[in-house]
DNA sequence: GTCTATATGTGGATAGAC
DNA sequence: GTCTATCCACATATAGAC
């Protein structure tokens, strides 16, 4: 989980790379509220800092540039959501519509319980094309990104050739579903939403995901 | 399209209402593009001015605020593709699966031909929820934004009713279509997608959106 | 490990020349 | 109508005390 750029280490501590440190938990999770109200861009460390009732000495002591900050959640976050999908995968003995099913509720499930963590992660997707970026920092994102997106294509390709779903361009057809999924953590207000909604919502996207791939007379 | 607040004129120039100036327009797609690869914050008026080849000098001459500029791209992004969609729900000859299909489709096709504004316009719904986000200048934007999303509950209730979808809450159901189509924005490329790409694309989206409102065997 | 300065750069916006 | 010059606020990051 720590940014490494040209071999120096991106966190103020070395640390195990994979690891997010106990005094860094709390930064990030700071941060990523502070993110998600104001934007990776309009939020000041100032202001991070005065969530955590400190000052910005406290966040350098930990992180090296606010970048890694951001760095840290969104592939904390990323990593979260592959650790969730990736078992359902590989359920062999489920059929694909079943899987899809069960990978967009509980994707659908984590943008509304870890909204922060997610839409910060969804910020950094949208930054995909953004040519000076916040430096080349974020590759390693996308590497995630890429794996994650590619756990859903192998899933709709195989529902493909046994007929489950339409005959759709698998690594196109990633792209509805996982915009549709990511697009929860930007409306969805944690402060509003109780548990029963949740589970409404995520079963609403998961029907409608698969419905969305499934041939129209089986 | 001039923002207003309070009775006194955003732009800098008094204008019509609702038009974009001539001298303005230029303004627009500048900081269209810039917006859609650095984000609204990260844009600075020098660099908006420079792609023009010109100083903020001119940029603040029609526009009081660089917020103001955000504003016009967004409402106009935002009209388009009321204009383009408001027509089709009107239909009442054909099926509410094709008016939907056709809604879809169109608005996926403005999402790739007219991308740097959509992208924009994507970015002012993500502020949605944002605090202290831009001023309370963006609320003409979120009255355009709720009568769109309408649109799409509209024939999604009708549809519902006479039993060509499934018995969804219409306006959770327009969440998952929207944030599909919307998230064509973030990934497509509009210096790499030719038109035939563009087609595929665009019935791709349609067909999905469709399938995931429709009842699974009518 | 956290704080208080502070250095340094940049960005939005304005004033006034041309 | 556009440019140059500039003001002022604020943000990132650092240095060094405690």
């Amino acid at each position: 989980m720590t940014a490494r750029s040209g071999g120096v280490a991106r966190s103020a501590r070395p640390a195990d790379p994979g690891r997010v440190l106990p005094g860094q938990r709390e930064i990030l999770d700071a941060a990523a509220l502070a993110f998600t109200q104001n934007g990776y861009a309009a939020t000041s460390m100032d202001e991070i800092a005065e969530r955590l009732g400190a000052t910005k000495g406290r966040l350098y002591h930990h992180y090296r540039a606010k970048v890694d900050i951001f760095h840290d959640i969104v592939c904390s976050g990323m990593q979260e959501l592959i650790d969730g999908v990736a078992p359902i995968v590989a359920r062999q003995d489920l059929s694909c519509a079943d899987r899809l099913w069960r990978m967009a509720h509980h994707h659908a499930g984590l943008m509304m319980t870890r909204n922060s963590y997610q839409r910060v992660a969804v910020q950094a997707v949208e930054m995909h094309r953004m040519s000076k970026s916040v430096d080349a920092v974020l590759e390693e994102m996308f590497v995630l990104r890429d794996r994650y997106e590619q756990l859903f294509a192998e899933v709709i390709n195989q529902g493909r050739q046994n007929d489950e779903f339409r005959d759709v361009d698998p690594r196109l057809a990633t792209k509805p579903v996982l915009g549709a999924l990511n697009w929860i953590s930007l409306w969805y207000d944690p402060e509003r939403g109780d548990f029963a909604t949740r589970a409404r919502v995520a079963e609403e996207y998961a029907d409608f995901v698969v419905g969305g791939l499934r041939r129209s007379r089986p």
